[in-house]
DNA sequence: TCTGGGGTCCTAGGACCC
DNA sequence: TCTGGGGTCCTAGGACCC
C-alpha cells in the first residue's frame, strides 16, 4: 500500500481584482476598494479588499447594499482584460515549479508536487513536507516579488483538502495538513466550508442536524443520498479528508483544445437590463448571438444545441433548449433563438435577462478556404477578419446596430 | 443577502427504438 | 393489437463554483 502524501497544492491569489487594480493606482493601497460596478449602481461585488470586507462586504453581494455598508469605500466597475493578463503571468510563475498545473479559475490555480521532492531537497529541510512547505512559500513570495500579487496556499493530500487549507491560510499565508491530520483539521468546520457544499445543501444538513464536518462524515447514507444523489460517497470522503488526489480537468475556457477527446463544455453570454423594453428584446437577441458566435468561432468550435435563458422581472427563469445541425454562423444560432424566445416568452411580465449558451461543442476540423464555405459561414468569417482588425464593435448585423442607433439618439 | 456573468455537473421525465 | 423492459437521447431545471 502506498502512504497518502500531501503533495496537492491549492494557490489562490488574494482579493485578486483588488490587488490588480491597486497595481494601476497604487493610491487605493489601505482604502476600502470593492470591484463590479459603480457605486449605488447594479451589479454584484466580484471582489472586496479587505478593508471592504471590515464593514461587511463580502463578494456576490449586490452593489447597491455594498454602497450602504461601505459608503466611504472606492468601487471600480473592473479591467477585465488586466485580470486576464495578470493570470497568465501567475501561472507562468507556477509553472516554473512544477510541471502540473491546473488552472481552476482566474485566481486558482492546483499544483501536483508528487516526485518533485528530490528536485528541490536541502540539507536544512528536516523532511521531505518541509522541502515541499519550503518551496510553496517560496512560489507564493515569487508571485508577489514579481508581479506584486499576494497569494496564499494550501497543501495535503487531497485537492478538496488543498482547497479548503487554503481558504483557512488567507490572507498571505500557506497551510500545510500532514497525511493522518486530515479528519481532525476537517471535523470542526461547518459543512459549508467544504466545496460543493453550498447555501441548499447547508440548510438541508441543518435540518438533520449535521452541522459540522465531524456530523457530515458520521451521517448515515440514506440522510445523505437525497441531498447529494451521486455526490453523495465522494462528499463523505471528501468529508472525512480523504478525497482524491488527481487535479481535475482544466476548465474548457482555460484549455487550448482538447486532447482527451472530453467535452468542449459550453459558451455562453446573458445580459440583465435596468429597465426593460421589449421592443429591444430582438436586437439584444441578435448580439447575444453574435458574441457566442465569435467566441466559438475563435476557438474553432461549432454548437450542436443552443438555449435561450429568459428571466423575467419576478426572477421566474426560464430556459428553452433545441438541438441543431452543428454551426458557429450568427444568423443560423439566431434564427433557433428567436424560435426558443416565441415559445420560451409566454407571460406579459416584463424580461429582465436574456442569454444565449452554446453547447454540444464539437471541433470544426480542418478550416475550409473561404470560396468553399456557403453565404452565412463566408460572412461570418468576413466579419471576424473585420474585427480583427478595428475590434470588435466594428460590425455588428444589421438588428443589433438599429438598437444602438436608438439608444444614442434617445 | 431582492440577486451579475461565466461556467460545470446531476436529475428526471418523456420520446423513441429494439 | 397489446404488453414489457432496457437503452439512449433530448429537454428543462437546479445546485454549485469563482
Amino acid at each position: 500500500m502506498t502512504t497518502r502524501r500531501a503533495r496537492l497544492c491549492c494557490l489562490d491569489l488574494d482579493t485578486f481584482f483588488v490587488s490588480v487594480e491597486r497595481l494601476l493606482d497604487p493610491g487605493l493601497h489601505g482604502v476600502a476598494v470593492v470591484v463590479g460596478g459603480h457605486k449605488g449602481g447594479r451589479g454584484v461585488v466580484t471582489s472586496a479588499s479587505y478593508e471592504a470586507r471590515a464593514f461587511g462586504v463580502r463578494s456576490g453581494m449586490s452593489i447597491r447594499d455594498a454602497s450602504a455598508l461601505a459608503p466611504d469605500a472606492v468601487f471600480l466597475p473592473g479591467h477585465h482584460e488586466q485580470y486576464t493578463s495578470y493570470s497568465r503571468r501567475a501561472r507562468e510563475i507556477v509553472e516554473r515549479f512544477s510541471p502540473t498545473v491546473v488552472a481552476a479559475s482566474i485566481d486558482e490555480q492546483y499544483v501536483d508536487f508528487h516526485g518533485c521532492e528530490s528536485l528541490y531537497r536541502k540539507a536544512e529541510d528536516a523532511d521531505d513536507d518541509a522541502t515541499i512547505l519550503r518551496v510553496v512559500r517560496t512560489m507564493t513570495k515569487t508571485i508577489d516579488d514579481e508581479l506584486g500579487l499576494p497569494a496564499s496556499a494550501g497543501i495535503a493530500t487531497s485537492k478538496s483538502l488543498a482547497k479548503v487549507a487554503c481558504t483557512l491560510a488567507k490572507p498571505r499565508g500557506v497551510r500545510f495538513v500532514r497525511p493522518g491530520e486530515e479528519e481532525a483539521f476537517l471535523a470542526p468546520l461547518p459543512v459549508r466550508k467544504l466545496p460543493g457544499i453550498g447555501p441548499v445543501s447547508e440548510a438541508k444538513l441543518a435540518r438533520a442536524g449535521i452541522v459540522t464536518l465531524a456530523d457530515l462524515a458520521r451521517a448515515p447514507d440514506a440522510l445523505l443520498r437525497p441531498v447529494f444523489g451521486a455526490y453523495t460517497a465522494g462528499i463523505r470522503r471528501d468529508a472525512r479528508g480523504l478525497g482524491g488526489a488527481d487535479l481535475g480537468r482544466e476548465r474548457p475556457a482555460f484549455r487550448e483544445h482538447d486532447p482527451r477527446g472530453l467535452s468542449l463544455g459550453s459558451i455562453s453570454n446573458e445580459r440583465t437590463f435596468a429597465e426593460t423594453s421589449a421592443s429591444d428584446t430582438a436586437s439584444i437577441l441578435c448580439g447575444l448571438c453574435e458574441r457566442v458566435c465569435a467566441r466559438a468561432r475563435s476557438r474553432g468550435v461549432r454548437a450542436g444545441c443552443v438555449t435561450l435563458r429568459l428571466r423575467y422581472s419576478d426572477f421566474e427563469t426560464i430556459t428553452r433548449s433545441r438541438s441543431i445541425a452543428p454551426t458557429n454562423v450568427d444568423v443560423e444560432v439566431h434564427c433557433a433563438v428567436l424560435a426558443l424566445y416565441r415559445r420560451a416568452r409566454t407571460r406579459r411580465l416584463p424580461v429582465r435577462l436574456l442569454g444565449v449558451a452554446l453547447s454540444k461543442l464539437s471541433l470544426e476540423g480542418p478550416q475550409l478556404q473561404l470560396p468553399a464555405m456557403d453565404g452565412g459561414a463566408r460572412r461570418a468569417r468576413t466579419i471576424d477578419a473585420v474585427r480583427e482588425k478595428y475590434g470588435y464593435d466594428a460590425l455588428h448585423l444589421a438588428t443589433t446596430t438599429e438598437r444602438s442607433k436608438r439608444r444614442s439618439a434617445s
